[in-house]
DNA sequence: TAAAAATACTCCATAGGTATTTTAT
DNA sequence: ATAAAATACCTATGGAGTATTTTTA
């Protein structure tokens, strides 16, 4: 049976043209590495060496093999180090979701740290609602997102990345936009626009109970899905919106935000993934994102 | 230190993914498996396997060294048979000089059943004179030549490969070509289109002995390098000349061959190759030359 | 005759076997 | 309770060493 050592020891003697030197350097005697040539070469079916007693040259057959050898040593050589890569987590892909809003805040930040720590890990970057992300979490066609809390915790790992009081948005021209703040009462008959509660539903809940506590119920005109969407509608003047802090990142003409006077609920995203991934590409986000975390 | 084997095992027990039955694909104890994929994990610095007492699954990096396994052993693989062919004289390459008038009779033949048997021997060819072949074949920039003989036999080897009489190459207009054989002493005064002697010395002193017995010194009016050369000369009526018959391959309109009334000697056509010559590609064209021989 | 590879043998390191334990299901 | 991997220990194959012979430049 081949073994490595028997190439070793080919490509030795075959540099040195000398079983005596090549043995020298190899450290070990002479009469073994002539056994094991000769092994070697019985195994392969061909001669490697042209040997009179008192010189050595390559056959043809033995410089084609020679040459074939480097490249399988190169190439084991390279396997060793992309295993190792890959096993640190410095090599791989990295399939990751995000909510819409998470495009404003701590996406970019944590895709820039990773991507200068971990060059060679591709990443796959899908905007999906927090439910689908789940879900592509559970399929596996996902490693780790960025979601609008609550999710199930025995499932998944959950890390909060952000959090964030809520802020109202107005169309520019509405006449509470002149104010430093909006206190809730002042949003009573206003037309609100807001995402469908299974898209986010702790966010949404959130929101619902911010007006109860206002003491109303809002009156939502319209439904849209993405973030940008709903700003735009602000904009448009169709109504109103409760929205994340960090959406302020989304400059739209037409549209202003404002604190509210009230203490308001923290909303937050967080990373998610599978509890049992042993990915050590998902492991080495998970340690970079809570690096600069802290 | 790795070594192919610990390469086979971690193939087997990763296709398997299960040390008892990988152990028992291998011929092999269960024990022993285990410790050498340990120290092969060791030797790599980084797990192949997730392994729980129940189940045994297989790394990231795992996974990639098992795909950079498997090309290693098919570029092995590959390397022996490429090896064993190279040792057969089946694969390289050969570089073959050939006399001009060799074109019209061996070489063909010899090319076509040369490629029909080792088709991955890429063949040079390089129409040359005798002496240049002699020249290319001792600086080592030639395999193997058809020459005119004689050559230093010492040195080369050589093999007759054809041995043809002398005929008479004849302008069509010429009062002789009405005839069915041609005569010496009919050639006394004609004028001779003939090689320059260092071409091929051996079959240009034929020609001059066959002149001399037949009387005369050949009143040579012009000399020519190639056969080509020499018969289109003879077309042009400039004179005529004494040929291997085979040139009577080379048809040109204008030109008629003769045969001699009297004996003539046979010009023949030799392989030649350095003697010490060890390449397989260069004996497996003589065997098959030698076969065809036969 | 001197340098280098091959032979003949000896030895021991380690690959592999056997028996057993551990552990997860 | 059971199946499967790990651990402990033992055995023996064959890789490597030493001494010597053979060969040819």
């Amino acid at each position: 049976m081949i073994e490595l050592r028997h190439l070793r020891y080919f490509m030795a003697v075959a540099e040195e043209l000398h079983f005596g030197r090549a043995a020298e350097k190899l450290h070990m005697a002479q009469p073994p590495l002539s056994q094991q040539i000769r092994q070697l070469e019985n195994e392969l079916g061909f001669q490697l060496f042209y040997r009179t007693k008192r010189s050595v040259a390559l056959t043809e057959a033995g410089q084609v093999f020679l040459v074939e050898c480097q490249r399988i040593f190169r190439q084991l050589e390279q396997a060793i180090q992309t295993g190792r890569q890959v096993s640190r987590g410095e090599q791989g892909q990295l399939v990751i979701g995000f909510v819409s809003s998470a495009a404003y805040n701590v996406l970019p930040e944590i895709l820039r740290s990773f991507r200068l720590a971990v060059p060679d890990v591709r990443l796959e970057l899908h905007e999906l609602t927090t439910d689908q992300q789940i879900q592509w979490l559970q399929e596996g066609r996902m490693d780790v997102g960025l979601v609008r809390p609550p999710v199930d915790e025995s499932k998944f790992g959950l890390l909060s990345v952000i959090q964030e009081p809520l802020v109202v948005a107005l169309p520019e021209t509405h006449p509470l936009a002149g104010q430093e703040l909006v206190s809730l009462v002042s949003l009573i008959s206003e037309p609100f626009v807001l995402f469908p509660r299974p898209l986010a539903p702790g966010l949404y809940d959130q929101i619902i109970s911010l007006c109860h506590q206002g003491g109303f119920s809002p009156n939502v005109v319209q439904e849209a899905i993405q973030m940008q969407t709903i700003v735009s509608l602000v904009a448009a003047e169709i109504g109103i919106a409760i929205v994340p802090l960090s959406l302020q990142n989304l400059q739209r003409t037409g549209v202003v935000y404002k604190p509210l006077q009230e203490p308001t609920p923290q909303a937050s995203i967080a990373l998610v993934w599978r509890r049992e991934d042993t990915s050590p590409t998902v492991h080495r986000f998970l340690a970079i994102v809570r690096s600069f975390l802290t």
